[in-house]
DNA sequence: AACTTTTGCACAATCGTTTGCGCATTTACA
DNA sequence: TGTAAATGCGCAAACGATTGTGCAAAAGTT
């Protein structure tokens, strides 16, 4: 019959044996605790054909292990997370954790309740994308040595592994690129000051028109928060400047909108009026308008190797030693600068 | 001291009463066994000042109640999903309960699996996007009596309550604004054969036509997969037919994105060349080369209706009555659509 | 003063696993 | 044949909470 059975111990009064035999065969410990081929057999036969499959509540309390990981992000409707995400749920599954999802909804007091909600559900680890400048909840919430990794930023002075973009690269090869097409004068459309995303990303920005002896003017340097509006408003506000920047820089893929949008308001057409890379690719960069030139992050690199460094912590009891992962991104060239030597630049709007 | 207490034990030793009295103070069960509001207040002050919270894996194994929410979508990475899923959380968030997360790869393999790992793990309910056509996993889970809800599909013949767009509508929306336009070559290229949100659609734009005297070419209605990869193609062999469509409409923002490519490629301009309305509004819909016409879901409505539903069957102990509830999409007018009744179309590029 | 009722809390079982230890029984060896 | 080693498995405690039942001590009643 395609009976079920319930738990262990009516498995083993079907078979009339203990239940400790039962868990020895079914957590492969057969050998180990010399439990005779004949009885392996009729166990595992039993549990298939019963459809047990052991109750892993009760064995996340005995064992203190729930195979599950907590994964707290600022927005998962972002696809930058929603992509990471992706990723790390997969990897995680591929090794028999969970993922219990938490939202922080961009806010540093969910972040901070977020993270004693997962210790109380006794996760096993934690992979954080944090919000915001405020690092005193996670440093209160590293005392209860539960392992985790921060992604998409690190946090300096706090004892935690990360992984994250190199932004400050990402940013460098994004301003060398417009100097490469002969523009001087680059604005750059900022996210929240202070957290190592954006600083990173500014300093690369700073030092690629350093490196080529271009004077970094500071009032092109604008804004303080990655959503659209900041992108709007500052691109409004560059755009009334005396000296109006001929290309601009996004720092976020909702920046880049606002950028558009403004121009767009302003009757500017990209990439004849106004030259723009924005950082983050997505999967409609390339219909846009102007398909547009981006700095694209390794989502996928990123989860993966968030998942393995907080496994190999899980597994090792703890701190495989602070690693700061950068992984490099990949500036996706489409068709959204301007070419100011005139010489004519090829149509990749077809570039996916 | 800043001190931490493990467990209730080490926490009622500590005021040299039972675990039993703790537990029924932190339960809010004090007036119903009798204890004195002295102990009370004495037990409630310990619990915050060591900072102690029950352990939840505990408390699950003895309630059988894990506050624990399954939800299983087919790509995370969707936006359409991605945006559902915040709601999600945040509405089971704010009644108790987690999410996990579980990505079926749009395969119906892994989904049946992860229907067993919920199940493996105890959720008080799962809330289920489903993936292509069969559904006898489905109809084999339910026999496990976990509350259950469908979001974005409905499953005829199934015992399981659903909330989905109401997507006749929408697709009739889409096709009168069309014909309103002056248009009679409409095409649609749609996704996966054979499911509701397909055939739903489909209905949708074949009542909009004849209602409105036009005929119904079944070359025109192409295509069997939501991806960007179908909306190419059917789009390039639309292009090539005899008698070329004036207007698309598109069943996912991912076939919108294939039709755009092969647009494109073709050197075909929107609306001018071809006009094209698309399921799933996105963020970046306004700022396409042409503001693109959409009709959009309610994700937030949905999710919030999903969660309810799926709530009210975890506390009723099942089934509040099988519901299938629709919710009414918003068709909403940019610039994709040709005006071929040559009255010129206000642009509506800066309508977000 | 004797009895009943109320008050205030604790005992011990339970949820479903896992595991250290131990105990028969069989086999090996001299 | 007698003893030592190997074989095969079970007992009972433990993980951390919740709860039906019970039992003293205090308070109330006549």
């Amino acid at each position: 019959m395609d009976q079920t059975v319930r738990n262990i111990k009516e498995l083993a009064a079907l078979l009339n044996i203990s239940p400790t035999t039962v868990s020895r065969v079914l957590n492969g410990k057969a050998d180990d605790y010399r439990i005779s081929p004949a009885t392996t057999k009729k166990v595992l036969d039993a549990a298939r054909e019963f459809n047990y499959h052991p109750n892993r509540i009760a064995r996340g309390l005995r064992l203190e292990k729930t195979e599950t990981i907590g994964l707290i992000v600022p927005d998962i409707a972002n696809p930058f997370f929603a992509h990471v995400a992706k990723t790390i749920e997969f990897e995680a599954r591929r090794n028999g954790y969970s993922i219990i999802l938490c939202d922080s909804l961009d806010d540093i007091e969910t972040e901070s309740e977020l993270l004693k909600l997962l210790a109380g559900r006794k996760v096993d680890g934690i992979i954080l994308a944090p919000v915001g400048t405020g690092t005193g909840h996670i440093s209160e919430f590293l005392k209860r040595e539960i392992p985790s990794v921060v992604i998409d930023r690190y946090l300096p002075g706090l004892d935690i592994p990360s992984v994250s973009t190199d932004n400050y690269t990402g940013a460098y090869l994004a301003t060398e690129h417009f100097i490469a097409a002969g523009h001087s004068r680059i604005a750059c459309i900022q996210g929240i000051n202070g957290i190592s995303v954006n600083t990173d990303r500014v300093d690369g920005y700073r030092d690629a028109l350093k490196n080529h002896n271009l004077t970094v003017d500071n009032s092109m340097i604008a804004g303080d928060d990655f959503g659209e509006k900041n992108g709007y408003d500052q691109t409004v506000r560059l755009l009334g400047s005396e000296c109006r920047p001929t290309a601009i820089l996004a720092l976020s893929n909702l920046i880049s909108l606002g950028v558009m949008r403004a121009l767009s308001e302003a009757g500017l057409k990209i990439p004849d009026d106004m030259s723009l890379v924005s950082f983050d690719d997505q999967p409609y960069s390339a219909f846009l308008a102007s398909p547009m030139t981006t700095v694209e992050q390794m989502k996928e690199e990123i989860a993966r190797e968030a998942v393995q460094i907080l496994l190999e912590n899980i597994n090792s009891g703890r701190s495989a030693g602070k690693v700061n992962k950068k992984i490099m991104p990949e500036l996706i060239i489409r068709n959204s600068v301007k070419n100011m030597r005139k010489i004519p630049v090829r149509d990749h709007s077809s570039h996916l």
